[in-house]
DNA sequence: ACGGAAGTTCAATATTATTGAACTATTGAA
DNA sequence: TTCAATAGTTCAATAATATTGAACTTCCGT
């Protein structure tokens, strides 16, 4: 036995830090998994949410380092985990900066955003 | 000898990348830096943009991240290097990024920046 | 010329990211 | 009610980055 499954931690708004924020957002991949998560607006599941060509231990620690950030809320549904944006709460306490980021960025170039014929 | 100097490199607009304004900013200490550079608006040079209780070769890395982000302009003018944003060419590729991710940003508690009696 | 000031470069160390492999937890079917 | 599959986590090993002391360069004033 490696280890138990701890539950998810997040930060509460009060602690959320801009530079955070930005270094989460800064990593191509966790930048087009939140792209993801606000253009479908209902939560998404870990592996639809991030690019599928990465191995799943890499995506695990991506949506960790977004969660910790304060970025997204990450809830256990059975066998998956459903993420969503802590938008309104990030948005409240940076205006402006996570709408001004999502709309300079463009699609992460990866077999998943390739055109599907 | 260990070194000769180099001549600054500054990405052309057309290859400034979102993820590396990001980046960049995340720092704590960069982000400070930046943010003295748009408050006094003229160039600065690096001991007076950055915090002073840093190490110059710590400075002096921060500086190169700044300027290969894009997010600077440096110049040497004697014996120093004055440093300015390129905010606009930066707003124009991204819109309000770097002016909301500012207006956010507390600035950095260090000594230089705590009360000066 | 020489000393100081401002910053760079290098190299060593420390921190952080990536990922394969083993694991946990839940679910649906036999 | 076991069983296999699915979805994701954790750990450990390795790779990539950051931090910074020390030596150096360049320029300026005297």
């Amino acid at each position: 036995m490696v280890g138990v499954q701890r539950p998810f931690l997040h930060p509460p708004a009060e602690t959320i830090r801009l530079e955070s924020i930005l270094y989460a957002l800064a990593d191509p991949v966790r930048l087009e998994i939140v792209r993801r998560l606000i253009s479908g607006d209902c939560p998404l599941n870990c592996s639809t949410a991030a690019p599928s060509h990465l191995p799943k231990s890499t995506q695990s620690h991506h949506f960790q380092v977004l969660r910790e950030a304060g970025l997204i809320q990450s809830e256990r549904r059975g066998t998956e985990v459903v993420n969503s944006l802590r938008i309104h709460e990030i948005d409240e306490k940076f205006p402006g900066v996570v709408a001004a980021i999502l709309k300079a960025a463009k699609p992460l170039k990866c077999p998943d955003t390739e055109r599907a014929n």
